[in-house]
DNA sequence: GTATCTGCAAACCCTTTGCAATAAG
DNA sequence: CTTATTGCAAAGGGTTTGCAGATAC
């Protein structure tokens, strides 16, 4: 569950795909897995060039789906024209709440998962591969805000 | 729950906008109305060109805000580049199974929501607008193929 | 009459891609 | 040594916007 077993978790993966572990991936990843914020490209870009790191956008670009393929990240929304992700190995899985004026995200466990993929396998003979559920709403300090309007 | 009722809808939500009712948004929704599928901008404008409707990409655009502010449409997922979006007024609310592989789309209800909804309500002190429950797999025609591979 | 709406084309912005040089295995 | 990867800059594609003329109210 540290930082060294990601690593080798992708090293493997691009293994088997004959693809090559070079030193640009391993830092765009080891900057993903230092917090388990939400991030996007810009700001991950932004953030490694504050510290000196030279790292093309493309590159960034050209890594994310080797990372979602090997399950270690996921696309959580699409929100402001651009997509965002989430670092995801070794965490439990977890849904979304947003607040739609001051964009503040809310963690939450589903209780109900279990049962619904079970009924969602029986029921439509789907292989689940993954499952997002999204609320959106008005957070109790926004919610005053708009009552003083 | 006719069209009648709907274009209402939005009449009543202009009006108090201080917006107007224009003959290119009449023609917009009603092509929307027309059926529940899930619809995207270029292809909804392309259905209209070919009907003979002349309406601008642009006013296509600029309306679908309105139309999600009102409550009659929602974007439902973004994929291929581009926001898709579901007509939803007078509809249960559903949730969307889709196949990673040909994109077929399942709908089903989620009976554990109304649950959820007070315990989020509760734990949070949100005011919920609305939800969003995606599931992706691979659906059994898929399945099979993948297995003869 | 006034403010909104329209179509058009250009601008915008995120993302992808072609290329030549570089580097991993 | 072969093939993947890099950075760059240009291209791509969906969406937004400025503008001048038209139109709802």
């Amino acid at each position: 569950m540290n930082q060294e077993s990601e690593l080798q978790i992708f090293r493997k993966y691009l293994q088997k795909k004959g693809l090559r572990y070079t030193p640009e991936r391993e830092q765009i990843i080891k900057e993903i897995f230092l917090t388990h914020d939400h991030f996007d490209v810009d700001t991950l870009y932004l953030r490694m060039r504050q510290k000196g790191l030279q790292i093309s956008k493309a590159s960034i670009y050209r890594l994310i789906p080797l990372l979602i393929e090997a399950g270690l990240i996921e696309e959580v929304f699409f929100e402001d024209g651009h997509m965002h992700y989430e670092y995801i190995y070794g965490h439990e899985p977890h849904c979304h709440l947003r607040c739609i004026s001051c964009k503040r995200i809310e963690e939450f466990r589903d209780p109900h998962w279990p049962d619904m993929e079970k009924m969602l396998k029986e029921k439509f003979g789907y292989e689940i591969t993954n499952y997002k559920l999204e609320v959106q709403g008005l957070c109790p300090a926004c919610k005053e805000k708009q009552k003083k309007e």
